[in-house]
DNA sequence: TCTGGGGTCCTAGGACCC
DNA sequence: TCTGGGGTCCTAGGACCC
């Protein structure tokens, strides 16, 4: 917590259906849904108008048109759209301070402090009206909703005090008279579950919650939890505003206009999302180490199952090969809703032989055959033939595939995808014995 | 024609190490 | 031959955010 309101928060207005309105005249006034148009598609954003009719994100579209009236329109996303928009409104608000952190494609927070500005309640009310009207103009009319505080979190309840288009500075000082009332759902961090714990015990204010205890609220919710919820309720909120924050994974999803079940199908989409998160990576110079599958069954169930290699990734054709391995394991069975495909475990993608390192780390912890590990061929260039996911035989050990791969050395985990890491065996990358193998049908949907 | 898609962070258990 | 605890990595799931 500061001592001035240093920390804007902006809020972009029902932003995606502002953008529409703003491009086609005959939407201004009207109530516009952008989102899924599909059978099953949910609501991104909702225009005040339709929000009106009680038309809200998150829901089912086919919900949102039984709600609004004949007019009502109807809009799948052109994020290209949006993008342009909030570049001009990044750009503004980096003209402000060079510390600005975007949050989502229409939400940001800006210190303050970090530029050259009167900090005053006076001050950074004249500078926040002045932005507004300024944005308003630049971006052909769509507004923003402002918060000015002495830390992240007060600056974000601000701007949600006052919607659409409003403006609200908390005055230091002023913090527990404005955050007490609120219900705690205001707080970042308190969803439905949290509420409903919380309401359990009668705690549905902010001051409420200040007056719980530190053990109790961590009890309640969980340590790191509790202690956050401790500490927002009493406006303690040191968190800075970060630039730029380094992307920990990359996903890609996709629900189904009907859900799946035909294996050469279910091939193809793990591709196309494999595809899709590989060449994310390569664009952005990362790779990561674990692939994650994302499956939702005809029933809504949702599970994922995930694969930590040796070396990162960022080669589509090894994300599928692994992605395909992990939903080989899983139950097929009635049908698939879902898939998604992801790569966390992020680091800079750099040359060399990695996982010749990640194999000496790997033979320290891994009970390794009893055979001895081939001799180290002669120096030379090695045609690396291997790559995780590829499917292998082996006269001595069967069947397996590769799970990591180098330039003299090739691990394989033998007898199926969910093989523990003990049973891992490292051969010579030129061992004659070893042969690349078709896959095996597990397409065939499985039970249990 | 119920329930998207992109993320982050936390928890908890098991394996394994020291 | 009786009993530990801390730390890290991996996996799976859940809550939450926009």
């Amino acid at each position: 917590m500061r001592r001035e309101p240093s920390i804007m928060h902006l809020d972009l207005d029902a932003f995606f259906a502002a953008v529409e309105q703003r491009d086609k005249p005959s939407l201004r006034g009207r109530p516009v849904v952008v989102g899924g148009t599909g059978g099953r598609g949910v609501v991104s954003t909702a225009s005040y108008e339709a929000r009106a009719f009680g038309a809200r994100s998150a829901m089912p579209t086919a919900e949102a048109r039984r709600i609004c009236p004949p007019g009502t329109a109807f809009l799948g996303p052109r994020f290209a759209a949006y993008k342009r928009t909030s570049d001009v409104v990044m750009t503004m608000l980096r003209e402000l301070s060079p510390l600005v952190e975007p949050v989502s494609i229409d939400e940001a927070y800006v210190d303050l402090a970090a530029g050259d500005h009167d900090l005053s309640v006076a001050g950074v009310t004249a500078l926040a009206e002045d932005l507004k009207a300024r944005l308003a103009v630049a971006t052909g009319g769509v507004t923003g909703s402002v918060g000015i505080g002495t830390s992240k979190s007060l600056a974000k309840i601000g701007s949600e005090l006052d919607k659409p288009d409003g403006l609200t500075v908390v005055p230091a000082g002023s913090e527990l008279d404005v955050l007490h009332p609120l219900p705690v759902r205001s707080l970042g961090g308190v969803g439905p579950a949290t509420a409903e714990r919380l309401a359990q015990v009668k705690v549905k204010t902010v001051g409420d919650l200040h007056r719980m205890t530190l053990v109790d609220l961590t009890t309640l919710v969980g340590q790191a939890h509790g202690a956050g919820l401790y500490r927002l309720a009493r406006a303690d909120d040191d968190r800075p505003v970060i630039t730029d924050r380094e992307a920990k994974s990359v996903s890609a999803e996709e629900t189904f206009a009907r859900d799946l079940t035909d294996p050469a199908r279910l091939t193809a989409e793990i591709d196309a999302l494999a595809e899709r998160v590989g060449s994310r990576l390569q664009r952005s110079g990362t790779s990561g180490r674990t692939v994650t599958l994302k499956v939702r069954r005809y029933d809504f169930t949702t599970l994922t199952r995930s694969l930590t290699l040796p070396q990162p990734v960022d080669d589509p054709r090894q994300i599928a090969e692994v992605a395909r391995r992990l939903l080989a394991a899983v139950d097929r069975s009635g049908g698939l809703r879902l898939l998604g495909v992801g790569v966390s475990g992020l680091s800079p993608y750099a040359q060399g032989d990695l996982f010749a390192e990640a194999v000496e780390q790997a033979e320290e912890t891994t009970e390794l055959p009893a055979e001895p590990v081939p001799a180290d061929p002669a120096p030379g260039p090695a045609v690396v033939a291997w790559y995780p996911g590829q499917d292998v035989v082996h006269p001595d050990h069967g069947a397996g595939w590769v799970w990591g791969s180098g330039l003299n050395r090739v691990t394989v985990r033998f007898e199926g995808p969910r093989t523990p890491p003990g049973r891992v065996r490292t051969l010579a990358a030129d061992d004659p014995d070893l042969q690349p193998a078709d896959p095996p049908d597990w397409t065939t949907p499985v039970g249990g």
